[in-house]
DNA sequence: TATGAATGAGGGTTCATTCAT
DNA sequence: TATGAATGAACCCTCATTCAT
């Protein structure tokens, strides 16, 4: 475990801590989602907060320490809500539909959230300190789709495709979502949409 | 009138001025698609080409005419080799098809530009001084797919579905595509899941 | 509400913000003397102020506003130390020639003050961004002059003249003192030729 | 004799050349008026002459030696324009309200070449490598005025004044009169009124 | 004669970060 | 806990100038 510069993080965190931690992790959501991961400068950050830039360094070990929160954050909500419709499911194919669906709801819900998230994987792909798509939560959720595009496929409700590929393609089509409902698409129109194409695009063939 | 700071103000473009561009619009390709927009600086488009920085802002008039030039040259190579196969299609599925197709294969024979345009328009969402989604080009391409959709859906060998939406996640897709072809994905697999899983995703149920 | 890009925002002063303020207000006037306005770059104002370059943008928020700052500076001495004695005339000619006497004295006590507003003015013509002639402080300046004119002439001590144009002589005047004075000439001997001048320049004749 | 880079100067100045130097010349006068001095640079007389940039460098060392021959031209048209007049007046009295007079319809018919000649003055007095005040024919026009100031003295028609302050208060005065005469204010008034302040400034008391 | 091409210095601004309080 | 203060790197842009045509 990195040595913090300074600051907290020696258990347990107070209460104060937590409310500030909290804030300044709700502050950067905004400001990433408005402004995009590059252009989330500490300083604009703080400045939503209405606190001094010095607050958040001595919060946050840096910069990349606190746009890791935010990732957790996003990851946290996500699964609370749309986690459980997934798990309630009684197919594969409803648990995809749930996925979808519940995926773009939660994005009405929490518009800056996941655009924000997406900023974040979209700034580290060209960050030389940063892996590649080292996130662990993100290889959670590949898993767990993966999960169920195999039972669906071996239980005869899906066809025959490549899974990585797949989840690759949904991924894609979620976060182009996330821009449309940001953006002031039609939630509701758009998540009976892509429930719609995405049962097309995977289920077997009646014929 | 533009006014160039200095550079080349008269009509004729030399040869080696017309060589000089392409040159550095190739490096700002490549840097671009390495680094992202917001990272590909100057100075770093003039090191990759091997010249002083004074050259590119001598040649263009600010890096946004830069980026403006390579946007251009994308969908002009772009254009090359993917419109043809779509006009020569005979039906609306074959041009959809020859659309998806064609795009991966364009990204593996040119896997820095298309990921430079990506790069380049999602920039342009978070800058302030860009108009939000307004390439022209980029406009054509979506008109000449919507045309293709509703052809289909008007010739009953497309499912209904919403047209914007499905441009969306069509886009979403390709642009998906890219990333995966640019890492190192097997393009010929991918063109081949894509394409069926697009043609699964909007064809009409023979049933 | 104007955005700091670093530096202080909150309200209280902290009295070693002020004294760094004053200073850098103090070396920017020197320079900007010296070198006149266009050349007062900002490295050059941290270097005589011997500190490093952000310093000066942390504590103001650009160029202008430093600038802006040195106009205020220069106005609040000028006003704290020719204004009483011109307030304290009896007559608008003794008026008058405290003002203008005053204004010698106060650029021979203070050289570079005066020097560099009359720098500051004279960019600020050539400045796209600058309104023409829109310092609020010079405004002041002219009406109260224009005041002492007006009732000089109902008064019947001044001759008939046109007070615009009378005025705009005066400053002129006193500008082209300014230099005089920064180049060594004698202040005490050209404070009085232009009491006596400006007096002739006014006065009603006798006959 | 500097020797030129390259370029003319090998006398006799062929008919092209000496069009295309006035030209630039001209030229250089507007932009200078316009942008002042410092901003005047070299592209953007070119630009407004509709030649390359370097043009003007084949045809002048360098930006001061055009500088300096601006200097020369408005001289030399001043002199043209307000010279005989001046000689031509009988009264030391006469001469003075002539070359006042004649100097603001100078500036009229001619409103940027005196702009730009105070505005090069005026960077002049911040450049390292211009000699303080050194324009040869500055000085010619201070011997004159000098010699106007002694005579009228001598005859007892002027009032006893220090006759160099007296000279750097009438180029003051006249300085600014360029610019309210650039900025629309009206000539015809403003020479009226300086011909007497002028006159009221100089004069010995009739008693 | 005229121009195209290239260079590097210098300017202003934004920013992440460190250190002392 | 929180902040103020300072730093220096990196960015884009403008410019005068040189050199080869």
């Amino acid at each position: 475990m990195e040595s913090e510069t300074q600051g907290p993080e020696q258990r347990p965190p107070s209460f104060i801590q937590a409310a500030r931690r909290q804030q300044l992790v709700d502050c950067a959501v905004e400001v990433i989602a408005e402004l995009g991961a590059e252009r989330a400068s500490i300083v604009r950050i703080a400045q939503r907060a209405g606190v001094s830039r010095g607050v958040v360094t001595y919060h946050f070990r840096d910069r990349d320490d606190l746009f890791d929160r935010v990732v957790e954050e996003v990851y946290r909500i996500g699964e609370a809500e749309v986690g459980p419709p997934v798990r309630a499911a009684e197919t594969p194919r409803d648990a995809l539909l749930a996925f979808v669906g519940g995926s773009v709801d939660f994005y009405a819900r929490h518009p800056a959230h996941m655009t924000a998230l997406v900023e974040i994987f979209a700034a580290d792909r060209h960050s030389p300190t940063r892996s590649r798509d080292g996130r662990a939560e993100h290889h959670h959720e590949t898993a767990d789709l993966a999960a169920i595009l195999a039972e669906g496929q071996r239980g005869g409700q899906f066809r025959s495709f490549d899974i990585p590929l797949m989840i690759l393609t949904l991924r894609a089509v979620l976060d182009a979502a996330v821009r449309h409902v940001t953006s002031g698409g039609d939630a509701g129109l758009l998540s009976a949409e892509l429930r719609r194409t995405c049962d097309a695009a995977t289920r077997k063939e009646t014929s």
